[in-house]
DNA sequence: TAAAAATACTCCATAGGTATTTTAT
DNA sequence: ATAAAATACCTATGGAGTATTTTTA
């Protein structure tokens, strides 16, 4: 059954004529006599008592143009919604997100893109950049932010901000407030767990600079940032940390900051989405967001 | 919008596959998919993402999805109510009727016919044979009954009674039970109006046996049949009336027959129709018990 | 006679098919 | 290697048109 038919019928019956409504459907006399035979074929009865010049719509053509109404304003309806619901920026926002961003990155972004989509919910799951990408790949999510781009062809990274890490000391651990890098690696240090971003990338800096694992002096390894925080503060070793996350510390000179010579440690924060998939648009206007408030910075 | 390709896209959704879609639908997976791609096109957003052998509706799909499913529910009861509509005897019967059949015969038929389709209900409206055709050809009415032929070519008329015209008088007015037509016109006689249907099939008999209006000795011209009866009661003068209609009073002898000798005054009651209307099945049911019943006597 | 519906036809878009290719598991 | 979707191509149905005929007001 055509919804078309439906519509030029409805029209039929309420001109009581094919003519008119023909004028009214941009059609012609025989297309609007062949969609009436048609749906009298369809239903097999007649719709409408053909005298002459006039027609009369019988008891089935009653019947059939109040069901013929309804459907065709629910047609309508659809259309009305498909349309709208392209620039309707609602929804709750699924993120999943690495510890350092998602701590302490994404709650003032979320307060500030709420503000200007009010309609707009958040849920942040925190995890390993590496179970983000898998939960990508896998379409349990389709957004996410980590701080290591580790690989994997179907997810676009795209990079929106610059964490810094550098090296935290309690304030009497270490003396001064520069080392070379053959001193650091001396030092004893706490770090985090394998499958941290933070830890990733702290690994990934020292090898591009030929020092692996083993030449450290590991004092400590610990599962959150937190903890290493914690660690550090307590004179347990000295730590590589994302600037972001010890912003407080260094303010209230808790914990200090040790300039490593001739070393800048930075890594890129990527917002990363899978390539096939769509996104809804308040994912889009997220993004959007996100990226054109990291151009400001 | 075609509702065929709703439910496509239905099946799709629900299977979340193109090729289990198009087993459950009867139709090729290429098939599936243009009406898919079509759909995507109309409503000009993706449905699904195609991430090779897996698809994934998108929000859009879901949206669509949910208004897709009450439009197939619609169009499902549609088909069924256009369907079982054919068979259902409801509703209200309008019955036009002359004089005599829509007093001295439609109530015990609708009475019968009533018992056997308990949800059918009659209006009867009673009216000069002429006035009930022109309101058949006025299509003001569907079905009436008549008690003589008035002509009209867009009218079906289908006898399904007769009735005998008798000659009445009060007891005492006649002495014999016999007369012959020589006499009878010399007699003082009430009548009918024009365009009363008694009134033309009387004037009809009598011209055929050469006896015009102004050859018989009019007493009384009265407005309806018990207005006729009573005259004739009290001695107005003889009238030839239905003997539908008079059988009480012969029966408790307040009125007497007179046969007219050689002459037997029959006239078809008949059930007339519109040939180019259709009747609702109600109206066939009426039209097939009047006949059959007649058929039976 | 004019206006409305039916009929006869032509044309083209598209729903359906088959055969094949691409892609991901 | 296999299963699913896409693509390419073909056919036939039917929606739309024009031109004409039939019917009735």
């Amino acid at each position: 059954m055509d919804i078309h038919q439906l519509r030029v019928f409805a029209s039929v019956f309420r001109d009581k004529s094919f003519s008119k409504a023909s004028k009214k459907m941009f059609l012609t006399q025989p297309t609007i006599s062949s969609h009436i035979r048609s749906l009298e074929e369809e239903y097999n009865c007649k719709l409408f008592d053909r005298l002459g010049r006039t027609i009369i719509p019988t008891k089935e053509a009653e019947v059939l143009y109040r069901f013929a109404t309804e459907i065709i304003e629910k047609a309508d309806v659809i259309k009305d919604a498909m349309g709208s619901f392209k620039n309707k920026i609602t929804g709750t926002l699924i993120l999943g997100s690495s510890t350092i961003p998602g701590t302490y990155l994404l709650p003032t972004i979320m307060t500030a893109f709420q503000k200007k989509y009010p309609s707009v919910s958040f849920q942040i799951i925190i995890e390993d950049s590496k179970k983000i990408i898998d939960s990508l790949s896998g379409h349990e999510l389709l957004m996410g932010i980590v701080g290591a781009k580790l690989g994997n062809k179907e997810i676009n990274y795209m990079p929106f901000l610059e964490d810094e890490l550098i090296v935290v000391s309690s304030t009497s651990f270490i003396k001064g407030k520069r080392i070379s890098l053959e001193e650091l690696i001396k030092v004893p240090m706490v770090l985090r767990e394998e499958g941290s971003g933070t830890r990733k990338i702290t690994e990934q800096i020292l090898s591009d600079r030929g020092i692996s694992y083993s030449d450290m002096s590991v004092s400590g390894i610990l599962g959150s940032t937190e903890a290493v925080k914690q660690a550090v503060k307590a004179g347990l070793g000295v730590s590589i940390v994302s600037r972001l996350s010890v912003s407080e510390e260094l303010k209230h000179n808790t914990l200090k900051e040790i300039k490593v010579t001739d070393v800048s440690m930075r890594r890129k924060i990527y917002i990363i989405t899978h390539k096939k998939r769509t996104l809804p648009p308040a994912y889009h206007m997220f993004l959007n967001y996100i990226i054109g408030e990291s151009r400001n910075r």
